[in-house]
DNA sequence: AAGCTTTGACCAGGC
DNA sequence: CGCCTGGTCAAAGCT
């Protein structure tokens, strides 16, 4: 196709005439290794999108001018006295926003939010240290042992609101986050559900061990008494190196190809690749000034297992979303430091939230698969989440729900809580039973 | 030296 | 058809 530049060969927006998908997974393998990707952000545009969940916590400091102006003034284990981020931060510590979902949230002390230990959180995921918190990670080479350990440890109970509508799953905690895992399955049904950690992988069981983590093997977790305030020590992922806290996020490397601003808030969203040769797994992250993350969205699955590099694999627990045929496109949203709310979405129009939902963070999961999607490849769609609840225009943070939905049979329903089943039955239209 | 981040520009979809 | 917006590219710079 004609390229307008000059200077590239095949400009690789020609490239995009193709179907998004190939594109990008032709870009992605072939070229994830030579080719580099950065990003670019045109901020002209600001407006609304599904950034409404967020904005409550947004408000909290920012003067900076950018996410970058603020700095986590605490990386190192002090709490700070509002200490109620620091339950973030053993989320963040640890993981992977996957596993996020698992984290435990407070839903008693919504003010924490303020406190900048927040960024830990968002450190976590994605930087820390620097300021920015966003993924952007400048800094600090330490190592993450600690945080795997404790991080996910403490799990409280998310209460998950299972959705069947189309596909597209949210899940919103106040308490605890589950992490969401996609499996494939042939069905096609959108059947609900929802799972903490996964455990289902086709492919690499090994990798998807999140489970573990949140697994009741871990007895550890403090979740029942007082949440963990007390716990800062997490926090200790301030000294996390860029890379390290990458890994920690999810066990995978990303790679960060650009980064762009929403239009309806000012909070810049960052996106990020998977830095496996031939994976095309994407993240979009979406930080608020403050440096915290309000939002991240999951695309794709991984084709590889985590990379354990680091010392400590076997308990880490992977997101690795493995789910051949279905795309999943997780989104987490944090409106708060302290929620995190998940949500999953599927390409397709995701309708969730239809009680309230307040803002928090939100995860969704929308595949995006190359092969099986046709459709829009380009945009991720996680909006959708909001839509349900944009409407109501008031997005003040209450209670949390988690909403799950998932095309495949299989999804994810853990929150950490034990649960025993006491009936099942075939619902008809639905080939799995209930 | 390699990899990653930064940043502006370009492209494509939706309206 | 044009505008708006989101998403990606890719050179340059930094670590
Ligand atoms: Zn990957």
């Amino acid at each position: 196709m004609a390229s307008p530049s000059p200077t590239i060969n095949s400009n690789p927006r020609s490239f995009s005439s193709l179907p998004p998908q190939f594109m990008k997974t032709s870009s992605f393998t072939n070229n994830n290794n030579n080719s580099s990707n950065m990003m670019t952000m045109d901020d002209d545009h600001h407006q609304n999108n599904w950034t409404t969940f967020e904005h409550n916590h947004q408000q909290v400091g920012l003067d900076v001018p950018k996410f970058k102006s603020v700095q986590p003034p605490s990386l190192p284990l002090s709490p700070s006295p509002i200490s109620p981020s620091s339950y973030f931060t053993s989320f963040s510590s640890g993981f992977s926003p996957t596993e996020f979902f698992n984290s435990p949230l407070f839903l008693s002390s919504p003010n924490a939010f303020a406190s900048p230990t927040s960024e830990a959180f968002a450190g976590q995921s994605f930087n820390w240290k620097n300021s920015s918190g966003e993924d952007q990670q400048q800094g600090d080479k330490e190592d993450e042992k600690n945080y795997s350990d404790f991080s996910f440890q403490t799990q409280t109970k998310p209460t998950p609101v299972f959705q069947s509508s189309s596909s597209m799953s949210q899940v919103q905690e106040p308490i605890k986050k589950q992490d969401i895992w996609k499996s494939n399955e042939p069905t096609k049904q959108t059947d609900y559900s929802s799972e903490r950690v996964a455990a289902k992988s086709d492919q690499y069981p090994t990798s998807q061990s999140i489970s573990s983590e949140m697994a009741p093997s871990k007895p550890e977790t403090h979740s029942n008494s007082v949440p963990r305030s007390g716990y800062l020590n997490y926090t200790a992922s301030a000294s996390l190196s860029v890379r390290e806290q990458r890994r920690s996020e999810d066990g995978f490397n990303w790679r960060k190809y650009g980064q762009k601003q929403v239009k309806g808030s000012e909070n810049p969203r960052s996106y990020y690749k998977c830095t496996h040769p031939s994976c095309s797994m994407k993240k979009k992250v979406e930080r608020s000034l403050d440096g915290q993350i309000t939002e991240i969205v999951y695309k794709g699955n991984h084709n590889h297992p985590k990379p354990q590099s680091t010392r400590r694999t076997s308990s880490q627990p992977s997101s690795s979303c493995t789910n051949s045929g279905i795309s999943d496109q997780s989104v987490v949203t944090l409106g708060n430091p302290q929620m995190e709310p998940v949500s999953i979405q599927e390409d397709s129009s995701a309708s969730v939230g239809e009680e309230d939902f307040e803002q928090t963070s939100q995860t969704s999961y929308s595949g995006g698969d190359e092969d099986a999607l046709g459709p829009e490849a380009k945009r991720w769609k996680g909006d959708n989440e909001n839509d349900g609840y944009s409407g109501l225009g008031s997005r003040t943070v209450r209670e949390p729900r988690v909403v799950v939905q998932t095309t495949s049979e299989i999804d994810i329903l853990d929150d950490g809580y034990r649960w025993r089943k006491y009936g099942q039955k075939v619902v008809k239209g639905n080939p799995n039973a209930r």
